[in-house]
DNA sequence: AATGAATGAGGCTTCATTCAT
DNA sequence: AATGAATGAAGCCTCATTCAT
């Protein structure tokens, strides 16, 4: 697959294509008509590609969902103390809503359409997810690293500021998805009670 | 008016079951049909109360949106500290999307379908209310009251964090609104630099 | 009744909305609430005036034809030559299509949607409306006054020209009524081959 | 295409049917149901064909009116007196309302369903197609081959009566289309105040 | 892999009409 | 005589999908 580049195949064309209007008008305001057209190609064209309307919108939720957890997984560290891997967490999360929002908006969407077996592997997802920080969370607090005002709240407040950026975040505003990871670096440290005075935020990703 | 007692009208009954069909199944993937069978009457009793499927997305969009600005406003205090103000703020925004929140999910959710006037008038909402908690900080960071980590990243997490809690917030759960009040309103305080160690909460709205 | 004054009853100004909706938009093309609306009343109200919408159509109709037959019958004179009867019988006809367009371009129209009884009594009344003008162009063609071409297509022509009027005929225009009937006077002459160099037209209606 | 011949193509089958729907009960009494019904499809299927009701309208009208002008069109002779031109230009008026007598009953009806660029396009063949005849009757007058009542009556009436004849015109009659072109053209002479005794009627077309 | 055409289901909405008040 | 509300039927049209080519 080439991912991010420019689609090579019909059928990655026909997920971008999906994704962004997906992303724009939501799922059920989007027809298959208007992605064929948008495609440039005819409805039942993108039936030899995908089978059915839930199998798009699934390939972008499947990838997205994978693709989200896969970066955690990789960065997660060994030997590594609470704070640090909270905040790599944070910044994995910002840097993903950031620069993949339009995929994000899609899979944070109520997505009720999909089949039972597929939504509740999303629900799955979330659960493993937010158990991820969570667990961050509690060990921070058990021995002392962080003073939270409670697991529950912080949780959600730090995942959903998180998410919220796909709302909102534009590529070619003033802040890179960088310094972005920065400021909510930042503000995932004071909502964890944490004082870093002048610590720099951890090391950036090369582009 | 009988706001939030049970619905005496049929237009108020029709008005609760969108709302309720909206907030769960999206305005999209929600019929008139639907609707009305929820209702026990036939589509067509729909449009002797609400001329279209947008009407009813409206009525309960403008209610909104001008019952949470409304609940800004009356709870404004003359002469009052930057940070009272933020607090203030951040209590009514959370109260308002822990008990209302099937309308909130609805005006947060993506409404391109509403005429242009009416989705201008959102957007005009948007914009006023969340200059609101920007001048906000940025009033108090002038004096020193806060200490930001900047204003447009802190404005949206708290604005954000606050919107989320219609996704998830359970009036049979846990916490009750008020002390959904008080988690927040320590997160607010954390972001915006303050430490009131052990300050109370401010007083909770009678039930 | 009041004929072409102002509408004295509820019943007669529906009727006066009706005839011209139904001539300017058509009869399918004009709803009850439409008419309902243009009459300033909630479209319940028309029925305490007219059992069904074709009922209103079959007001208009009715009286239309009787009307017109009324017309002619009132203009037959006794002992008269065949020409001054078909020169009357044109100006009445031209006359009725001329001051009456609107209804006139109802009764013209398709109107099928009347029940077949009353279906059966427009085509009597066109039966014996056409057989009129046939009778006097036959009757004047046996005596020598007439050169007819046929006695078919000189009816249809003569009857038809004559219709058509009330599809262009604008009572501010440059020809008044009895103007107009001179005209159609002398073409109906002219299609029955009598020539009549230099007589005047019949003498006109006082306005 | 396969003009007048059995349709080969569903959509020139659909234009049949809605054709003589239209022309049977008008284009508002007629839906896109009975259509489908009547072609032997579901009512889905027309939409392949055409984008709307209308676009079936205006297929046929459109159809007919370039028809109706490019017929005046192809008669037109140079170096040609007034009379023989007039001759010409009435019998394919009568001519085509005779042979296509559904297509003119649509085209000469109330058509303001139409999108405003369409009807405009109405309207203008409307004026062009009348001017045409006016300019026909005007050269005549003024050279004095015509002796006219008036031109804009005699203008209505030569192409009123013409058009009247899809009204009643029935193939399976007693007169075959060039019999009643010989009718009417001799009814336009008179009309036109000329006076051509023994003169046979212009040569016939082939079948 | 692409598509023209068909379709069952359903979308929103309007219609004429009724009926209790 | 007027009307608010209800309704069965039907209006036009779009939907996702299928299938033969």
């Amino acid at each position: 697959m080439s991912h991010h580049g420019a689609p090579v195949t019909t059928s990655e064309l026909m997920l971008q294509i999906a994704i962004r209007s997906f992303a724009d008008r939501g799922y059920e305001a989007t027809s298959m008509r208007q992605i064929a057209q948008d495609v440039g190609v005819k409805p039942a064209s993108l039936y030899n590609h995908y089978p059915a309307k839930e199998d798009l919108l699934w390939a972008i939720v499947e990838d997205a969902i994978t693709e989200l957890e896969a970066r955690q997984d990789a960065a997660v560290e060994v030997d590594v103390t609470p704070l640090r891997a909270l905040r790599t967490f944070v910044r994995v999360h910002v840097r993903y809503h950031a620069t993949h929002a339009q995929e994000a908006r899609i899979v944070n969407a109520r997505i009720r359409v999909l089949s039972s077996e597929r939504y509740a592997r999303v629900l799955d997802f979330r659960k493993r997810y937010e158990r991820r920080l969570r667990d961050l969370l509690v060990g921070g607090d058990a021995d002392g690293s962080f003073d939270l005002v409670d697991v529950k709240t912080t949780t959600f407040a730090i995942l959903q500021m998180g998410m919220a950026i796909s709302d909102w975040y534009r590529p070619d505003g003033e802040l890179d998805p960088e310094e972005l990871c920065d400021r909510y670096e930042r503000h995932a440290l004071r909502l964890i009670g944490v004082r870093v005075p002048d610590e720099p935020a951890l090391e950036r990703l090369a582009e």
